[in-house]
DNA sequence: ATAAACCTTAGACTAGACTCTAATGTCAAG
DNA sequence: CTTGACATTAGAGTCTAGTCTAAGGTTTAT
């Protein structure tokens, strides 16, 4: 098949699997006379592992590694592939934690907020982004804000 | 106080502090003669909103819309200020949830591999990213995959 | 007076994953 | 035979948020 099939079977579009193949991550098994990339279903198997792999977060140089591991799975051991799943969790992990801790920020932020029509003179939004602990020298003082604004 | 003192004060670096100012975010209120960045305690509070408005996953530019309700309060409303943090909640919620999603993929691969030292030639986490659900024509079957490999 | 430490500017570079353009060649259908 | 859809290449552009450099000017301390 050609690119344009690969893309539609794959759900890529054409010039993401030019730019893979530029990368050094799937290339097309054979070329036509005309000079156009010809795949075949084992391509194909492999474009989908690259997707599936992007999919789960991996990043297209961790791709490639697993690309290189499937290609002589004799070559390697199973703590390769392993390892990079363990960092990687780890990794979602974290981001995960950190958009967590957003989270609640954001909520505070939000529910203290009327959201109404009314001017923003003392609204909670702006004034709790505008909070700083220790404010010297400025005979600012932070509002009490009882009430939401 | 200069730039590098800025700098201290906010935690961000002068480079930062500079970019920031050309993208339109803070700038000195006043110059030295030798054109040094003079800031004061309330450009040093601006620097802090940003800085916590960034923390709290707002891009720049929505920082920027922060920074321009918090400079002309009356002549904006609460809403305005909801509506941003609340689209930036349902955002933050929808990349946990998707990251989530990734972290469950990434645990049943895991935790199929033995990962230990032996041949990747029947490890389950290339199997698993190489497994289609509707393959044919290839003569490719999925393997039972009991244990972990 | 001279070095260290600071400041200035414009602009280039980084990462990651695309996305698009221009200029040209090829193929199938009407 | 021409039109339109598809293909090729190298290379540039996009996005976000910095990060760094070069080549110089200024301030402070010794
Ligand atoms: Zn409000
Ligand atoms: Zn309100
Ligand atoms: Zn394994
Ligand atoms: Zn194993």
């Amino acid at each position: 098949m050609k690119i344009g099939e690969l893309a539609k079977q794959s759900g890529l579009s054409t010039h993401t699997l030019r730019f893979y193949e530029k990368q050094g991550l799937i290339r097309a098994s054979t070329r036509s006379e005309s000079n156009y990339r010809i795949y075949s279903q084992a391509d194909l198997s492999a474009v989908r592992f690259v997707k599936r792999s992007r999919d789960m977060g991996f990043s297209l140089e961790e791709v490639g590694v697993f690309l290189s591991i499937r290609a002589d799975k004799p070559a390697h051991v199973c703590r390769e592939a392993k390892d990079l799943a363990q960092q990687k969790i780890f990794e979602v992990e974290q981001k995960i934690h950190e958009m967590q801790q957003m989270l609640t920020a954001l909520h505070k932020l939000s529910d203290a907020c009327c959201g109404g029509n009314e001017s923003a003179e003392f609204c909670s939004i702006i004034e709790v982004l505008d909070y700083t602990s220790v404010e010297q020298d400025e005979g600012y003082s932070v509002p009490a804000g009882k009430g939401k604004a």
